[in-house]
DNA sequence: TGCCAATATTCCAAATTCGGTATATATTGA
DNA sequence: TCAATATATACCGAATTTGGAATATTGGCA
């Protein structure tokens, strides 16, 4: 019944690197993108910056939610973990499904 | 395919909401007890101070994830939003059965 | 009314996060 | 070797988050 500390931390730790809209509109890309992407290609298409999109990229790496393969000067990007994939189509879902009166807080506090 | 930015950033706030060790522990307290539960029975059981708890309760209150009902002096809280406790169940299935040579960093940068 | 228990709120300091700007690194090709 | 391109990293300041300590609020009861 009680999780050990450990397990919940990790959540929390997935959690946090999922609860950053950068990093969601980076694996939403991904998600719907047929095979791998170059750098360059996610910053064109998403209209974000460059060191914006190497540094999630770079967290999403180190927590194993992608993963890259070097070839010449660019580095192509694809999904991995399709398990957490699957968590966040169904939160996509769940908000898009959810119809509360008012929008959430911009702030936890 | 491309999903709307409100979309993405009403997850995000999600997220945000369950990336904290001490919420993910109440919500997993409350999601293995039988009905409801009031302040002082949380903060007995999961050994946190009175105020932290009155205070996650609060910000899982006002992203409805929890809801409550007062009697007395007292202030019974209950899970709402059974998608987001499916959710978080799989998250924490996830953690439990991902083998990774080594745990995840504890900050993000 | 006055005290006590339960809960919520405020205030604070330390830690973390974020995007921007600048810079570093690496690879290709002339 | 030198320039150009692609990507990563370092650094910074502003904003956010967190738990602790103190305090406020609320309701029950003598």
């Amino acid at each position: 019944m009680n999780q050990p500390d450990d397990l919940i931390n990790e959540a929390a730790k997935i959690y946090k690197v999922l609860s950053n809209s950068t990093r969601i509109r980076i694996l939403y890309y991904l998600r719907h993108h047929n095979g791998e992407v170059d750098v360059k290609t996610i910053v064109n298409d998403l209209q974000l910056s460059q060191p914006v999109v190497s540094k999630q990229l770079g967290i999403l790496r180190r927590y194993q939610l992608v993963c890259s393969r070097k070839s010449g000067t660019r580095v192509f990007y694809i999904l991995d973990d399709p398990h957490i994939v699957q968590l966040t189509d169904d939160m996509i879902e769940h908000v898009k499904h959810e119809i509360k009166g008012e929008p959430h807080p911009k702030n936890l506090y």
